[in-house]
This record gives C-alpha cells, structure tokens and sequence, in this order.
DNA sequence: CGACCATTTGATATGGATCAAGCGATGTGG
DNA sequence: CCACATCGCTTGATCCATATCAAATGGTCG
C-alpha cells in the first residue's frame, strides 16, 4: 500500500521527467499481462540467485540492481528508470539483486509470457531484442566509464543521468553520494571531491545536493574522452 | 589468402578447444547466408563509427572488440572465440572497432538478412535473444570485474578463458599481455607482475607467456570473490 | 648469431582510498 | 518555535595500490 508521502513523491517525480522518458518498452499488448506493484523506498524487488521468474518494467521511481561481495563491498552493476526493464541480464536466476532507490511503481510481468508472446508475436519479439540490445549497449558503456579516472567517471555518470532523465540541463538525482560511489566503482569522498571541483570548473552547479546543473556540457564531455 | 603458417595455427588452436564451445550461435540455416571470410592477426574486422551491415560469426581464432581514446589508451571491450556473434551491441553503427588479436576465420552475415530471417521464424529469433542475453551478461561480467583490484581482475580474467576456451586446467591465451591489460583497465607491467604472483602462490604456472596452468582453481575463485 | 619485440623485474611517483573531523539539512521532542 | 540528535555530505590529512619510468631478460625470426 502506497502512503500518501509515497504518492506525493512519486507524482513530482514524474512530472519532472518527459513524457517520452516515461515511454514503456514495448507498444504491444503486453501490458494487459502486467500487474503494477509498488516498493517502498530500500525495500527489495528480488534477490540474486532467487529463480527468475519475472520482468519488471518500471514505471515511476528508480532502481538499483547490485551484488554484494563477502567483504562488504557492494558494487552496482546498473541503474533503472521509467521505461526501463529489469530482468534481461537473466538465465533461469537472477544474477543481480534489486532494491527501489526512491518509492517505485513497477508493472510486474511473467518472463514465461513475454517469452511465448514473442514466439508469436514477431513485431513484439523484435522489440524484446532491441530493448535488449540497448541494454547490452549501457552495460557496456557502463564498463568503459570504469576504466577511466575518478573525474571522468562522475563526468560520465552526470551525461549519462541527464541524457537518461532528460531535463534541460538540471537532473535531480534519485540516488545516494554511497549508491553513485558504488556506480562508479569510487569512494563516497571521491565522487564528493570531484562534484565540488566541477563546480569549481564551473562545468555544473550544485543548488542541493542531489540536484545538479549542467552549466557547461563542453567541459564534461571533453572529460569523458 | 591464408598462410601455412596460418592455417596451422588455426588448426592447432581448434583442436585444443571443444566441440561444444565451436558450436555456432545458431542451429538455424543462417549459415547458408553467411560468407566465410579470414582476417590475419592485426587486422581490422570494422572500424568504430562505420555503419553496422554484418554481424560477425568467430569460426576459429579470436577477436578484440576496443575504442581508441583521444589521449591514445585504448579500451577492450570484449574478446570474441569461436561460436560468438560480433555486432549485437550495435545500432546503426558500429559502437566500437574489432581486430584479429590472431588470424581468424569468420562467418559474415548481413544483419538486414538476421533481423528479416527472425521476423519470419520465431525459433530463430529466440535464439537471436537468447545469444544477445548471453553477451549481456557477459559484459555485466566484465565491468564487475572492473570494480575489483589488480589481483581479483587478473584472477577472474583468467577464469572467464579457462571457461570459454574449455581445455582441461591448461589455457592458451590468444591475446597479448598488452591485450590483457587494455581489457582489465590495467598495465602491462601490473598484470605481468599479478601473474608472477599468483605462479609464486602455485595458484597458476606459466610454461610459456601465453600458456596458462590452473593448478589451484579455489585460490582464483577465492580472489574473485 | 644477432636484432627485435614481448615480457618480466626493479625503483619511484601519484591518484584515490582510508581515517578523521566538520558541516548542513531534516526531523523530533521539549 | 527552538534546541538538539541524526544522517548524509563535504573537507582535510595520511597512506597504499597501481602507474610510471627504467632496465634486464627471453623468445622469435631473419
């Protein structure tokens, strides 16, 4: 059940977002075989390794999908929005965890019917593979950003959100300084120290903290190499 | 044209592999379409940027797929051994250039015949999914392993080829430790040194440069986490 | 045998982690 | 409405893993 906070919260944030960011992954039919469900904030989607029985197509709010390392670490392997589907990456388990970063709304849909709708369906099956692929693609974006050096990678992370969030120029983050960190394979700190020093470059503004500004896309582009 | 030179390399390389990792990606008659083509080591298979008309089938040798950074690093992507399809993480263009890391045998299939061939035969177009999540989760992998240390990379990269080269414990590496180092974010020098380590922990031995003992898998897989 | 290129090994430098405060919002109880 | 506790974020000081620079070794091909 849906607290009043949680609708509020949800609603402003859709209203921040275009409507062509809030688009669903596919136009087809599929959506009559959804059920929408809601996490509150923190709270789990699925787990790794449990049986993976169901997409999930995000309809407001934010994801996290994630491993936890035996050490403590945590390292997020990819961020959910509105429009996107969770579950691609997937055999028989899931091989990531999920947790809702902000309260979401998701529509829930049976991996069994999308993949029998698909064998019927060819219009809906090409559309399977292309979301797929752009998935494919972030992912592997998602690993170049790893390889480059803490300013480029929260440069690249800033493109990436406000290309994802589609705003002009101001993106209000859904997600922690810790998640980010976790994101960019950085330290809290460091993704800290290189917010204020592109603020200082003047390549962004920083009204709040997890609003941000793209004063000067150039600079962060030039970074990112 | 192939050399005896090549031809013998390959050969020795494909017989060193198993039968079920040269399996093509797909049972279907795809390969009717398909036109056998060899690209010696060094060579390029496509360039970044060109517009993606082929998906690429490794029949024997290996490919890297890699950007070139204004600054001159260069960034692997991922390697491709026989049986995987090159060109699923593309749109109309190519997203990243692909080499020979050695002399390669390949299958080019128009992608326009892929996707009109997918659109009219439902079991192949799963199959088209089911190689596209595949890579997904592959590349997943690969930017895990980015979060990690020197050690846990060189570990879990050596794991990742004893899996896909498949011959019992003893692995022939087709790339350069240059190769190896672009595709773990690290250097030459760092991943020389993490593979003295771990022979000097007898978790590997090195016969050669580029052959590989596993003589303690546990020790790998406890680094990798 | 000798030249060349890939790899290994050694010495030093540095970017980001770690450790440690400080600060600023947000919410809570008095 | 205000003190104050809490939590997330920022800032500062030091340390360490890996890069960088430099040289030695080894393997391959003429």
């Amino acid at each position: 059940m849906l607290t009043d906070a949680f609708e509020n919260s949800v609603s402003r944030f859709s209203m921040r977002t275009t409507p062509s960011v809030c688009e669903s992954a596919f136009t087809h039919p599929i959506r009559l075989m959804a059920t929408p469900m809601s996490f509150p904030r923190n709270t789990e989607i699925h787990g790794e390794g449990e049986p993976a029985d169901y997409f999930y197509e995000i309809v407001s709010g934010a994801v996290r999908s994630f491993k936890m390392l035996m050490d403590g670490r945590r390292q997020i392997g990819a961020f959910y929005l509105p429009g996107d589907l969770i579950g691609l990456d997937t055999g028989e388990e899931y091989t990531f965890s999920a947790e809702a970063v902000t309260n979401t709304k998701v529509l829930v849909i049976k991996r069994s019917a999308v993949i029998s709708l698909a064998a019927r369906d060819s219009e809906f099956a090409r559309q399977l593979w292309t979301v797929t692929t752009r998935e494919l693609r972030r992912a592997r974006l998602h690993a170049l950003l790893l390889f480059k050096s803490a300013p480029e990678r929260v440069a690249g992370f800033l493109l990436e959100m406000s290309d994802r969030i589609q705003s002009n120029d101001e993106v209000e983050l859904p997600m922690s300084r810790q998640d980010i960190a976790d994101y960019l394979g950085l330290t809290i700190e460091t993704v800290s120290r290189m917010l204020t020093q592109l603020e200082k470059a003047s390549a962004i503004a920083l009204p709040t903290s997890k609003r941000i500004v793209l004063r000067n896309r150039e600079v962060l582009k030039r970074l990112v190499a």
